[in-house]
DNA sequence: AGGGTGCTTGACACAATGTAAAGTTGACAC
DNA sequence: GTGTCAACTTTACATTGTGTCAAGCACCCT
């Protein structure tokens, strides 16, 4: 049987969750705790800081959401370009996931050693992500003969950086479908060599 | 002759800036006072908030760095990829420039409207420069044809982003030479149809 | 009945912004 | 010289949000 404490984590886990997501508020440590039925006090009894609650909350939507299975798919491509399309689908249709907690996070990044750490951390996941790609595209002899491979990553790096996707999705107007479908032919148009 | 109070706006809005760039420091209203030899409290005398300080002192180093200048040569280039050319080393090559100030005014974005507007106003300017070279481009029958001009814009928008050049430059080790060149060449290949 | 876990309530420390009020200093007018 | 005005200082306090601390309650288990 799930303790009452463990129920009660996960409550407030899927509270931070939704009142990140649902971007109105800018979900202060008595808002998650409300939200969760809880006392502002009793949130410090589960999580010892706001960072640490954040980061447990991404922990938690990459375990909901599966991160890695999405993941999985693109390493089983077979081209390069294939892998570095299933790459831009995985990652970029994850971002809207996880928009919300992104912007917590980075929010925080300058007060807070922990949460910068926990953000670079998933930014150089992504990084290997595009590293990947990029080593897969090379090996296909496609790489644009002027790129190294660490340009060529740190190209693709930036293309898919969270902060792009909001801009383009939220302040133009892109629906995701676009949003995903222009950036795998910037990249391409970006790093693969014109037969 | 200067009054005594234009000299100590000039001294603040100067120390403002010197501490923002020197970055190891998070410029609250007191270090920016110490900077500039007064008292916390007189600093409120000159600006009513520090949102307002930060707005005034972007103005302050547009005027100092002569950003308009900057922008002019692009303008009167012939062709529209001189000019989209011109247009990147005007604006990256200011990026560097406004970097720190640039890093506190977003990270105010959220808690204050004040800052997020002026913020807005900055990119919004950017983001005329990137249709004016886009609508070159067009002109000279060189964008790409699957591409509308608002599409173009809004993707070059995003190459120019200051959280890029940050990503490049600063995280990557990217030398600013080289950041021109490669986000030139980056914008090329996104925009212009091959010959 | 006793004991422990999970929670509550209430109080407080701390940092940073911003407000308010009274006092100082120096220049300039007359 | 006295008055006055502007720029600045010092001190104090309000506010917001994070995080700490301590006492107590309530329910479950054996």
């Amino acid at each position: 049987m799930s303790s009452n404490q463990t129920d009660t984590k996960a409550r407030i886990l899927d509270a931070t969750w939704n009142l990140l997501e649902s971007r109105d508020k800018s979900a202060r440590m008595s808002d998650i705790a409300k939200a969760a039925g809880i006392s502002r006090q009793a949130l410090y009894l589960h999580f010892p800081s706001r960072a640490e609650l954040l980061v447990a909350t991404t922990r938690h939507i990459d375990s909901v959401k599966d991160i890695d299975a999405r993941l999985e798919r693109s390493r089983s491509a077979t081209s390069g370009i294939a892998r570095l399309h299933a790459f831009i689908e995985a990652w970029g249709g994850y971002i809207p996931e996880i928009h919300g907690i992104s912007a917590a996070l980075r929010a925080m990044r300058d007060s807070d050693r922990e949460a910068a750490e926990a953000w670079d951390d998933r930014m150089q996941a992504v990084r290997h992500g595009c590293e990947a790609a990029v080593r897969a595209i090379a090996e296909d002899g496609h790489l644009k003969p002027e790129l190294t491979e660490k340009t060529a990553t740190d190209l693709l790096w930036i293309l898919l950086s969270v902060e792009n996707w909001e801009r383009l999705v939220r302040d133009c107007g892109w629906s995701q479908a676009t949003y995903e479908q222009r950036i795998k032919d910037l990249a391409e148009a970006a790093l693969v060599a014109r037969s």
